[in-house]
DNA sequence: AAAGATTGACTTGTCAATCTTA
DNA sequence: TAAGATTGACAAGTCAATCTTT
């Protein structure tokens, strides 16, 4: 069982990843920041470790890569002077919008497709059941 | 639901590496390896890479890294010398044999505990059924 | 001192180029 | 030329140490 998880998922993610540096230029890595980012009102690098499950540095670093890309920018807080927001740019916005559009489409047919709904849905209450249970 | 896939994937594989490398000093990854070396009747690099859904050059590191630490050793294929046969030393063993049960053990509680039996066979044949589906 | 983040050294994977044998 | 593997440069994460602000 557990090989299958992590199989399953690493070839699921592989795929998507190909696919979308094939048609957007974008990695499943920074669409996932993207879309966390997007997602979350004024977000922060900490807001970004935690809905991705790694650590702050690692966060601290993708952020870096998507500044150097121009997908999203540094603002100060406005009071904390430790922290910043994090915000999408006009590019960044762009790019969320292609590739999440595309992730939406490949995951339909990988995810979606090979199940029926009863299927996927109670994939989804014990996927959320065994998540729930490990944030001890 | 990919969302929750990856990031239960993740905290499940980091907590149980965690755990491994506190009592047996062993990572999850190592581990992963030796079960497959152990598993495949004159196991080559080829074997592995397909195994753990890596490519071939990631398997070929892997077992470098094994090799240096007295876990396994390449010997001379009998009749094609392009090749190696991966074979576990005394150490790698012994290795496998604590850092197996030790697995076992926390994927048990991690994973067997929080779901029914009827779920967690609901759970094996719908990942089996996924996993099938995206090797073509 | 604790909170928020950054940085540098390291791990483990990817890909492309290369080497050897079939 | 193909198959099997290895190697080197790079990508993306970990951790520990550090810096700044609270």
């Amino acid at each position: 069982l557990f090989d299958d998880l992590v199989r399953f998922e690493t070839i699921l993610w592989n795929t998507v990843d190909a696919r979308l540096r094939a048609e957007c230029d974008t990695s499943l890595g920074s669409l996932n920041i993207l879309m966390v980012i997007d997602a979350t009102p004024d977000c922060r690098v900490q807001e970004v470790a935690g809905a991705l499950a790694i650590t702050v540095g690692g966060a601290s670093q993708s952020v870096d890569r998507l500044e150097r890309a121009g997908l999203c920018i540094r603002t100060p807080h406005p009071r904390n002077r430790r922290s910043s927001i994090l915000r999408l740019t006009v590019a960044g916005d762009k790019a969320l919008a292609r590739a999440g559009a595309a992730f939406d489409r490949h995951l339909a047919t990988l995810l979606g497709d090979p199940l029926s709904a009863a299927q996927r849905d109670q994939l989804a209450a014990t996927l959320k059941t065994l998540r729930a249970s490990l944030s001890d």
